[in-house]
DNA sequence: AAGGAATTCAACCGCACTTGT
DNA sequence: AACAAGTGCGGTTGAATTCCT
């Protein structure tokens, strides 16, 4: 059930971690690694749950972990994948290097989604909101027997076309699919995607992504200090450094968010990054930042990524697809407008050095280590990408 | 300056899934 | 096959913070 078993035979502490909670924490992961986290709590002498050790390591602790506002470009891909992927917030994830699925969906709940309203965007559908209803109402229609959420994942259908609204949010809805024979021949057709977002949909509209995009270049120059520029970590990296002796990073947050304040666009995330790291782990950090975008963006040219998102997919059935055929489509798709996973000599000498790093230490002993080694990451220029596929 | 409203975001909850026995 | 324990994920909550009057 939701409170673990392991919260049920001990009085534990609940809400904010205090510092010495996180040096403990900290501290036990670095040395022992990530295991089993229901034991964590007992061998680190926390009177926290497991689950709550987990959360606080992977949403804050971990060294990887990257603070601050969000760049343009990773407020772009989140619009982008959301689009694509609903609220799959874990997989959304994936996408962004160093960033947790609870700070994504945060700033999806608190910032995007208001833009997008604001602009008469449905943040659900990704349709201009008018539209959005009628769509709707014609889902409603086709679908009168479900009652699953209107709109909170995009769906694909056999010619490429998405169909907004037809499934339900999340992979727990699968109960809700309206009719296996529809869901069947839902394929997941990734380049039809980029179509779709890049230029125009196949009424020849012009995409929501665009659409968003122009408006922001609206919003963006010149910004005020308000709530608006603070938020999502303007706030005095005093208050976030808890200056612990030991290998415990430094949380501060950084405030680097120049980008969101000028009209420069470009944000070097992995300085966020590496400014974190404790002394122990800075010139790792930095070399890693150095070959850009942190240790681990989305590798497409290798597949990995791919197989994983169909795998997750099938398990979700939210996209019905042959992955080996689907993967091998877009491998060569992606291959031809040489997306991402272009792996330079440099950046594997780096690779190789990240993993004799810290990271070396548990990886044989963590599965889902993969999502954050920078093995499974080539590192690109997410703005390069979008721009590419912009220009396309 | 004070206090209420609005916002943010860390953390919790509940469910589904996976793994082990 | 059935059950229990452990894990992962998305939705929600509420304390802390900031804004506004």
């Amino acid at each position: 059930m939701g409170r673990h078993s392991c919260c049920l035979t001990q009085k534990l502490r609940k809400g904010l971690w205090s510092p010495e909670e996180d040096e403990k924490l900290f501290n036990y992961i670095t040395t022992f690694g990530v295991g089993c986290w229901s034991s964590v709590p007992k061998q680190a002498g926390l009177q926290r749950c497991g689950k709550s050790c987990r959360l606080r390591w992977i949403n804050y602790l971990r060294p990887d972990v990257k603070r601050g506002m969000f760049s343009q470009e990773e407020e772009d891909l989140i619009v982008n994948l959301h689009q694509l992927l609903g609220n799959r917030w874990a997989q959304i994830a994936t996408k962004l290097p160093g960033r947790t699925d609870n700070e994504i969906k945060n700033f999806w709940n608190s910032c995007i989604k208001k833009k997008l309203k604001q602009q008469g965007i449905d943040p659900n559908t990704h349709m201009p909101l008018n539209e959005t209803n009628e769509s709707s109402n014609e889902n409603i229609q086709m679908n009168s027997t479900s009652s699953m959420d209107i709109g909170q994942a995009m769906v694909i259908n056999s010619s490429g076309v998405f169909l907004d609204g037809l499934i339900g949010s999340t992979s727990t809805d699968q109960a809700h699919y309206p009719d296996e024979d529809l869901i069947s021949k839902q394929v997941f057709e990734p380049f039809s995607s980029f179509e779709f977002q890049m230029g125009s949909d196949q009424t020849g509209s012009p995409s929501i992504l665009s659409q968003y995009h122009n408006q922001q270049s609206y919003n963006r120059p010149v910004l005020p200090v308000t709530k608006e520029t603070h938020q999502h970590g303007m706030m005095s990296s005093s208050d976030y450094e808890f200056g612990f002796s030991s290998m415990m990073p430094n949380l501060a947050y950084n405030c680097d968010h120049s980008n969101n304040m000028t009209d420069s666009t470009t944000t070097d995330i992995s300085e966020s990054s590496s400014s974190r790291m404790s002394n122990l782990f800075l010139n790792e950090s930095k070399e890693c930042s150095g070959s850009s975008s942190s240790c681990n963006v989305l590798n497409i040219q290798d597949g990995n990524e791919l197989h994983m998102m169909g795998n997750s997919m099938l398990e979700n059935s939210a996209f019905s697809w042959d992955i080996t055929e689907e993967t091998n489509k877009l491998e060569s798709t992606f291959q031809e407008f040489q997306f991402n996973g272009v792996k330079s000599e440099e950046v594997e000498e780096e690779e190789e050095m990240k993993i004799n790093s810290w990271e070396v230490d548990d990886r044989n002993t963590q599965q889902h280590r993969q999502s954050y080694s920078s093995e499974n990451f080539p590192l690109t220029s997410l703005s390069e990408d979008l721009e590419y596929f912009e220009q396309i």
